[in-house]
RNA sequence: GCUCGAAUGGUGGAAUUGGUAGACACGAAGGACUUAAAAUCCUUUGGCUAUUGCAGCUGUGGGGGUUCAAGUCCCCCUUCGAGUACCA
């Protein structure tokens, strides 16, 4: 009987439909185990046959612990809401609802056919309004918290209310923005706006005027993370720096606990790097630099406080609001200048023209430790949002210091012995410091640090200014608050109305604020957002808020936010709900989230890693603080998996001729390579006739061939449309069936590393499946296995098959997994195998990597149940164990012959026999060794 | 520039974590079956030198080192990939 994968495949994914076999439901006598795939974003292109890597790795693992007698919750879902279908709507008016819900269907549709062991039941789509309700919930909630600095958590902003109204903010212990000291009287005193206005200083979703990435082509902000190398990560659009009133979440004020929480995960190095690095803690010193003549305190951050001697000029960010203060009347006009040169500038030009530029103040200001007054310049190399945005710069240790000063001619002071800063300057964190001046040491600050290391002068330095009351020891970190604005039509709304030019949330009671019709979904003509255009908002719920807060804002014209969220706000906490998909209540019932707890296995791609990565965990970090989850990092154990590159064919075409040439002859020709779709190209082997047809201009093509066959070229590029390499998990599904695409994919290498897709391998993993299928079957349908008991040699492999597979699906290693199926299979045939108790065994072991025909020959075995619900057999040492043992004898290190010892023999037994053999005689030569090392079960080394 | 990571046959990739390379698969060559092809099965396959003595030498990007033993550990160099970039 031929092993047809088509029917084999459609019946049991329609059984498992049928019988809801991947339902999974809380069970407390149960362990739990979750796995997670990052949710894809359904784009229209579907999916190629990169998509499912990690899918078919969650998928295995899944089913494995499965088996292993777990509760495993598996759930898909759609990161639904994003840009595409909006670009998409805006060209063809399609709504993008419709464009969205398209590209979900045929998403799913490949998915099936792959055979996944989702619970579908548990799905979750974004945009869906039961869903993004607790989206908006819980942007509410950070909007009534603030965090305290003290207890280190998010608290509800009453309680801190409570306190102004008794001692004012004196004693409060908060991350903030720019606040002054006030009294409870102050506090009592204020209107409601001025109280609101203040609060907003300590919310954790805030309204802020802050520097943007404004892309002016997408009519949007983007966060940090969406914008690279100067332009947007969509559409590669130029962005620029604005200033604007927008949605803000205090992430910074979780910097910290976001960095120690890693040293808790199991994720790979790299990736925890890259988090510290996105995070960029770094510890140093705020110093107090007085302004001559003037009542102005110049704050700076430092991490070389040693390298204070060597300060000869300052340097303010052009955005610094000292600067309008510091400039000198003299001076004034080149300052204008040049600040509004900077605005006009884009991310971009500043990065690609590194050209120094800068413009003197001034003002001068006096150096605390020297009294010595230091010129104040104004450039953009400082950046306005880190630290303090003014600098102490010491061109003699920092290189882009070093640059302005060489540019401007100002003056680079040395401070480490031997370096030489003629060329340039010397930023290494070592040697013995040199040039404290004497002025300083004797008179006024009497601080001396000549002689002291790199390290030694910083903590006296440190320790100095923090006794001297000259400044303080500070921790900065780079990692900003996040912008939680967009201006863009298909995304959350905000739960968000406004009286007096202030922001109040909608009740949570009233949540969800659904996403209104509107027209056409480019901004309005007065430069609204494109929800300015709905007509219809859901205006019951806004007009009810309103109305029963009295009065309506009559200065905006929209009283409710027009931004939506961004991409990020949907799946930040979409692991979450999963757990509890269907809850009205809550976004995820206390119960069952202490069932669940957090994610054990999430899979996805390194392209997250400063991004929803770092999202996500604060937004669980401050559920967990509001007690709604139960552990403080969602993601316990994360995997990458890599990218999958397409793999392009090329042909030759001669040049203007219609002639091509095959790969290895082209090096005769003048040849143009053209990409040929590598659908229509086998092992390299061009389909001529297929290529005839593929268009028009090549139905007259003619051919140079090498031994009858056209060979095309081939390179790894991107996989995508243009280049003619997609391909679709469907057609390998149609010819080769879905358990070996799922094999192949495994078997191509590690799931971490990125790799071509080539389909010049597949073949062998479908004849492995097709070989084990023969060992049930002959051709003629005869059903081969019997009940007859099983031989030692036939434990043997499948106990070592058991044991390999066992100890690889935990360490991913999938592809030698299927390495050890194919060796256990081949050993069972050339042992002519037909004992129905191995088979068994082996089917369990496959079944994660390959279910369909795992449950197909599982009922041949006459099981009445599902193969998932049987249990993942152990391995038996005993069967494992070798009668003798062949060791490798060497002579001073050189492998020489090999002898079998009894696996019981002792290292002196294994060592007198081994020099009483007779090739050792040969290569020992008579003398007499002067040591023998005996490797257990290995080797034996005899030095001579 | 900085921070990680990698480099093994014609190709994808293994190697029990320091134990004597190249598992498994593809491709290629030869053979069996067949009128023929496909499918299937068998043999060979890192390189070089031997070959009616079943062997020898060499070999994991390059150069040094540690060790009885190095693809694996240490130092230097080369190349490639990823992340990040005026972060003071």
């Amino acid at each position: 009987m031929e092993y047809n994968f088509r029917d084999i495949e459609k019946k049991w994914q329609q059984k498992w439909v049928d019988n809801k076999t991947y339902k999974v439901v809380e069970d407390a006598e149960k362990k739990k185990f979750y796995v997670l795939n990052m949710f894809p974003y359904p784009s229209g292109a579907g999916l190629h046959v990169g998509h499912p890597l990690g899918y078919i790795a969650t998928d295995i693992y899944a089913r494995f612990k499965r088996l292993q007698g777990y509760n495993v919750l598996n759930p898909m879902g759609y990161d639904a809401y994003g840009l595409p279908a909006e670009q998409y709507a805006i060209q063809t008016g399609q709504h993008p609802a419709i464009t969205t819900s398209k590209n979900i269907n045929r998403y799913r549709e490949q998915l099936d056919k792959i055979g996944f062991c989702f619970d579908w039941d548990r799905e979750i789509r974004t945009c869906n309004p039961d869903y993004y309700q607790w989206t908006q919930w819980a942007f509410t909630k950070m909007f009534t918290s603030y965090y305290d600095t003290a207890q280190n958590k998010a608290l509800p902003i009453d309680q801190l209310v409570r306190v102004f109204e008794k001692e004012g903010n004196k004693t409060v212990h908060a991350a903030t923005g720019k606040v002054t000291p006030f009294t409870a009287e102050e506090w009592n005193n204020m209107t409601e706006k001025e109280q609101q206005t203040l609060l907003m200083n300590y919310r954790i979703a805030y309204l802020g005027e802050t520097m943007v990435n404004w892309c002016p082509k997408l009519g949007t902000v983007l966060a940090n993370d969406e914008v690279v190398d100067g332009v947007s990560e969509r559409g590669g659009y130029p962005v620029v720096q604005r200033k604007m009133r927008q949605w803000c979440l205090r992430v910074s004020a979780y910097a910290q606990r976001l960095l120690d929480g890693l040293d808790q995960l199991d994720w790979s190095d790299s990736l925890k790097e890259t988090q510290r690095n996105w995070i960029g803690r770094s510890e140093g010193t705020e110093m107090i630099f007085q302004v001559k003549e003037s009542d102005v305190k110049m704050k700076i951050f430092t991490t070389r406080a040693d390298t204070v001697f060597g300060v000869t000029f300052m340097v303010l960010a052009p955005e610094s609001k000292l600067v309008e203060q510091l400039t000198t009347a003299a001076q004034q006009e080149e300052v204008d200048n040049y600040v509004s040169a900077t605005k006009k500038r884009t991310e971009r030009e500043r990065i690609a023209d590194k050209k120094v530029s800068g413009v003197f103040s001034g003002s001068y200001a006096i150096n605390p430790l020297t009294n010595e007054n230091i010129p104040i310049w104004i450039s953009d190399y400082v950046l306005a949002g880190y630290g303090t945005g003014a600098i102490m710069a010491v061109p003699a240790h920092d290189s882009r210091d070093y640059a302005f000063a060489k540019h401007f001619d100002l003056e680079i002071r040395p401070l480490i012995d031997g370096c030489d800063v003629s060329e340039q300057s010397f930023d290494a964190k070592e040697g013995t410091l040199i040039n404290s001046p004497k002025a300083a040491f004797e008179k006024g600050s009497k601080l001396n640090l000549n002689g002291l290391s790199v390290a030694e002068a910083i903590t006296a330095t440190k320790k100095f200014v923090e006794e001297n009351k000259l400044g303080k020891v500070t921790t900065n970190f780079r990692l900003r608050d996040a912008i939680f604005s967009r201006q863009r039509y298909w995304g959350e709304p905000f739960p968000v109305y406004y009286k007096e030019g202030m922001p109040y949330m909608i009740p949570a009671d009233k949540l969800p604020v659904e996403l209104p019709e509107v027209e056409h979904f480019l901004p309005t003509e007065t430069g609204e957002p494109p929800l300015g255009n709905a007509t219809k908002w859901a205006w019951d719920t806004v007009n009810e808020c309103i109305t029963e807060n009295s009065a309506i804002d009559q200065q905006t014209i929209f009283p409710i936010e027009l931004n939506t969220m961004p991409g990020f706000a949907g799946s930040s906490a979409y692991y979450l709900r999963y757990m509890d998909p269907h809850n009205q209540n809550a976004l995820v019932d206390e119960k069952v989230n202490q069932y669940w707890k957090n994610v054990d296995l999430y899979i996805g791609g390194t392209e997250h890693a400063t991004g929803h990565l770092i999202y996500a965990r604060f937004w669980n970090k401050f559920l967990f603080d509001c007690q709604v989850t139960c552990t403080e990092e969602p993601f316990q154990k994360l995997v990458n998996q890599g990218m999958i590159q397409g793999r392009s064919n090329f042909v030759y075409r001669i040049k203007d001729t219609n002639t091509y040439v095959s790969f290895s002859l082209k090096e005769k020709y003048e040849v143009t390579p053209i990409h040929v779709d590598v659908n229509i190209v086998s092992n390299d082997y061009l389909d001529i006739e297929a290529f005839k047809a593929w268009r028009p201009e090549y139905k007259y093509a003619e051919f140079i061939l090498e031994d009858g066959k056209y060979v095309c070229g081939w390179a790894v590029e991107k996989m995508s449309k243009s280049m003619f390499n997609v391909v679709n998990p469907d057609v390998i599904i149609e010819n080769y069936g879905a358990d070996t695409l799922r094999m192949y994919e495994m078997f191509l290498g590690p799931i971490e590393q990125s790799k071509p897709w080539d389909t010049n391998g597949i073949d062998g993993v479908h004849r492995f499946i097709r070989r084990l299928w023969s060992l049930f079957y002959t051709r003629d349908g005869a059903f081969l296995l019997q009940d007859t008991a099983p031989t030692k040699e036939q434990l043997k492999s499948l106990h070592k098959l058991i044991k390999k597979v066992s100890s690889d699906i935990e360490q991913f290693s999938y592809n030698t997994s299927i390495s050890a199926f194919m060796i256990c299979v081949n050993e069972l045939m050339a042992q002519k195998c037909n004992s129905m108790a191995i088979f068994k065994d082996l089917i369990v072991v496959l079944a994660p990597f390959a279910p369909h025909i795992a449950e197909e020959l599982w009922e041949k075995l006459g099981a009445t149940t599902t193969v998932f619900d049987a249990e993942w057999p152990m391995y038996n040492e005993e069967y494992l164990k070798e009668d003798s043992i062949k060791y490798t004898i060497s002579f001073n290190g050189k492998a020489r012959f090999t002898l079998d010892f009894p696996a019981e023999a002792d290292k002196e037994t294994i060592q007198k026999a081994v020099l009483e053999n007779e090739q050792s005689q040969k290569w020992i030569e008579g003398k007499t060794p002067k040591k023998i090392i005996v490797v257990p079960k290995r080797i034996v080394n005899i030095v001579i």
